[in-house]
DNA sequence: GTCTATATCCAGATAGAC
DNA sequence: GTCTATCTGGATATAGAC
């Protein structure tokens, strides 16, 4: 239950992370300042502390609902891929993961790339991180792969996939395109490959 | 032929690129200033633009020394790949290339990524990257690799090895050891795919 | 909560003496 | 080529009136 003060709190809250989305976008995600950040919304510089202690705190918040975001977007999809035709929904996954990235390349390298000086996420932001690459893991091995190398190449090669339509043919498909090749290739080389002994891995 | 005097102000030059990238290794390569690196170097700031027109020109002199190494690491390998065992031969080079980014992340950032706000290279030094990519091209076509789309399979995959190393494991090999694996993934998915006719590539 | 005013600091770059 | 002095403009953030 919100009092209508918290709510209008809450409104303004938002729209000053919907401004600070679209600057970073004109701008680059680094490039925001408190002082255009203010204009946008129609407050001085100032008045943002009375929302947010600090430009950190506001990449927290922004941290947060691109994560939040991504949590909605992943909610659509099981973890449990047993049933049949594994193959075919880990294409869906990572075809959505992929589009989900390229669609707001900003948002990408909030999310997923370490390009603000001085700023990490906080310990509880990440952890929201954390528990998106347990769903892939889980998502992986219903499907049979459960090999940590085999994980990790997974995630280089869609991360790499997503890097290189970002930077290299904003707003095409060259790399994207490749997802579903990708995840046969993977799924080949997986169930190809003799798993290493547990004691091996780390 | 160079004069004493040249020779002493390219000498002063080199040493000036070198304690940046000093100080891009300890500050981040976006958080070099003028004032330490005067500092740096025994110098004042405003001294340091006899010899760098702006810090423009000097992330340029830095991005184009960082493809000159990257040239004479590559030099070591021939381009053609015809003769025989043409897998371990990738293999070495695309171990190659991923060592030569990992050992130095700030360089990778320089070189790979965009991350300094409001700069690119110069057309000539870009120049430069683009040569090195022909290089890899060249050589996967000389191993039978010439599907346009396994070429961008492949900078993928290299690529999303080399981030994920230097992001979630530095110093240490969890994905940079994953190379000669990736290599033979993707011959094989290369040798079994059948390339399409060459009016559907781009 | 929002404002004005201000503190504090740092950046890149130029002018001109030596 | 290097210095001192300075310009110009930007940043984050706080104090205190309303």
């Amino acid at each position: 239950m919100l009092t209508p003060r918290a709510r209008r709190r809450a409104a303004t809250t938002d729209e000053i992370i919907d401004a600070a989305w679209r600057l970073a976008r004109r701008d680059g995600l680094a490039s925001i300042s408190m002082r255009d950040l203010g204009k946008e919304v129609g407050l001085k510089a100032q008045s943002l502390y009375a929302y947010f202690d600090s430009k950190a705190a506001l990449y927290d918040a922004m941290f947060r609902q691109g994560h939040e975001r991504q949590a909605e977007m992943m909610a659509a999809w099981p973890d449990d891929f047993r049933s049949d035709d594994a193959r075919a929904k880990v294409k869906d996954l990572c075809r959505q993961f992929v589009a989900f990235c390229t669609d707001d390349p900003v948002r990408y390298q909030l999310l997923f790339q370490r390009v603000i000086p001085d700023w990490e996420p906080s310990p509880a932001s990440y952890a929201l991180a954390v528990e998106h690459l347990d769903h892939l893991r889980r998502s992986l091995a219903s499907a049979g792969i459960d090999d940590p190398r085999h994980v990790d190449l997974w995630t280089a090669v869609m991360t790499g996939l997503t890097a290189q339509q970002i930077s290299n043919d904003p707003g095409g498909d060259r790399w994207a395109r490749l997802v579903d090749d990708s995840v046969d290739m993977l799924f080949d080389h997986a169930t190809a490959t003799t798993p290493e002994p547990a004691g091996d891995h780390r």
